[in-house]
DNA sequence: TCATCAACTTGACACCATGTCAATTGACAT
DNA sequence: ATGTCAATTGACATGGTGTCAAGTTGATGA
């Protein structure tokens, strides 16, 4: 069988993910890659055509490891849309960290590159999914402050709980990932539930 | 005089603005400098040692001429916490799209530049004392929220109105800029006042 | 008027990155 | 044993930063 191949491929897989992780934000070269795995250079180019498709293999190959998907099942238990912006925020951010590295990465490279750009937003569409589902609980039980429109309040949402945010948050003011939950709920609640609804 | 040397070296910083203005996002290089200019590669390193002193000096270049500085004479106006928010929305929202070209270049190497970073931060300062200010004031007529702390409060104001954040919800969501005002207005307001206090 | 100095030129080079190509080695399966 | 496929070595094109050397041009002062 080709599991001689099916191997190597996951092995610059996995060292490009590592190397991510560790080299936060530097941005790493084939060479890097190769030399973590253990092979040529040529021979990554072998199992991805480019430095791109590397990139966004690994987006996909770390996103298969770590679903974000399956953390949602905490959405199921979440009735109220005070309850869903509660799991949103605690699933939310506690998969960052998991993933920032990765993040950073595909960050870097999505102004020059299309398609990790491409790949990035889709990876945010599905939080947008979930923003939308908790701003459209909240509207329907009444309590979405008026000020607000759905749209509106979406992408303020989005944005509030963007991976800029939580980086400049605790990797650059040092909050610990609690405090960055915690603080984001109480942002989230104070700006998008009415004020005359009781808090927590 | 060394009229043709300050003249040069006044064009490139222009021109490098210019560029980045531009091209948002994308990179610029020596060459594309020099060519814009009109003068060869070479002549470019005649008056800027490396690229990352380049654009640190267009960075001053461009301070010096649009200072943030002086349009913080409106806040003298500005006698209450509100007053002070207001007007710190109504500046810095103003004054982005002037420079987002710039701060765009400055945060693509501000990861792998330690130089890039320092000048970043360096412009920072200033807001986070407009931030602090205005947080202070709140906290002095007792209308902060009590769920944050003076700290917490600033940098959390920072991080809202962040140039990542203005990116998002103006070139990625289209929103104009007097909308970003008007909803960062809101979701300051009703994130930091306390929410006995009658907004607006 | 002539020499000088500074700005600027051309052209070459070192180094590193991505990406391509060709020829070769080594293992494994039929 | 022969073919296939992963992987290797080595060379090459392109394009970026940064350095160096030698030559040109033009303003300025003696």
């Amino acid at each position: 069988m080709s599991s001689r191949k099916t191997d190597t491929r996951t092995r610059i897989l996995e060292a490009t993910w590592q190397l991510m992780e560790q080299r936060l934000g530097k941005s790493i070269s084939m060479s890097d890659v190769a030399k973590a795995v253990g092979i040529s250079r040529q021979a990554v180019y072998l199992h991805f055509d480019s430095r791109t498709e590397l990139m966004i293999a690994t987006s996909n190959y770390v996103d298969e490891i770590k679903g974000l998907d399956e953390r949602l099942s905490q959405f199921k238990a979440a009735s109220t849309g005070i309850e869903l912006l509660e799991a949103c925020v605690d699933v939310w951010g506690n998969y960052i960290p998991e993933i920032y590295g990765l993040a950073k990465a595909l960050l870097a490279t999505r102004d020059t590159d299309e398609a990790t750009a491409a790949t990035w937003n889709n990876n945010m569409r599905c939080l947008r999914d979930i923003c939308k589902e908790t701003i459209d609980a909240l509207e329907h039980e009444g309590i979405l402050a008026n000020e607000w429109s759905q749209q509106d309040a979406i992408e303020m949402f989005m944005t509030i709980i963007s991976i800029q945010n939580w980086e400049q948050l605790t990797i650059e003011y040092g909050w610990s990932t609690s405090e960055y939950i915690a603080r984001t709920k109480l942002l989230l609640k104070r700006t998008f539930i009415n004020s005359s609804t009781p808090k927590q």
